[in-house]
DNA sequence: AAAGTATATGCGTTGACAGTTATATTTCTC
DNA sequence: GAGAAATATAACTGTCAACGCATATACTTT
């Protein structure tokens, strides 16, 4: 799962935006999340097969934490598109990049 | 569609990685692309309802030019992360986010 | 009429997503 | 050690959509 299918999932999202405020244990998450307890730990495998997040046990609870690094690697993606609005030489650009 | 989904298909960001060059009409990208021409339209079709790109007539050409105001959207919902490995204070931020 | 493109249609495969219920695993507690 | 708690995983169902192909057709402009 790349971070892009995993990021296209508005429960996903809403996980992360919850792990944004901390790591969590899974059991948070799933009574703030309206899924069921199941479906919420589908959502945490698939962040976790993205790289999105990390597991780390603690009792028995798994404490979720979100991992910046994958999400710094979608800035990165954004990294060559972000002159496009950074400045106003757009067309300029974009003729000089088509001809290289 | 939403940004998020539409970035989730990789035809569709090679799509994108090819307007990053410049505008272009549909032919050249129907050329550039291993997909049927029905194909290609219907993936710029989603890239449009999703507002990553927009198109304008030429003759009986459409060309095509990427969008980049959405990325910039993009961008900024990456905004309240990207804190998280712009610096070191990762746990202290997020323990004083947690509670506040 | 021809070119360039979009859209429609039908088909097939595959996977996403939801639900439910059950079970396995680990750890904690008594 | 029994049992409860927390979580993951499995298994099954169901629906719906994504994606690919191919072919056909509609539309607009030349």
């Amino acid at each position: 799962m790349t971070p892009f299918e995993a990021l296209a999932e508005p429960n996903r999202r809403r996980l992360l935006d919850l792990l944004r405020a901390g790591e969590r244990p899974a059991g948070e998450l799933v009574a703030a999340m309206d899924l069921s307890q199941p479906g919420v730990s589908k959502h945490l495998k698939a962040l976790r097969e993205a790289g999105l997040v990390s597991v780390r046990a603690d009792g028995q609870q798994r404490i979720y934490r979100l991992e910046a690094r994958k999400l710094a690697d979608l800035d990165l993606w954004l990294k060559p598109y972000r002159h496009f609005w950074a400045d106003h030489l757009d067309a300029l650009e974009a003729h000089l990049e088509r001809d290289q």
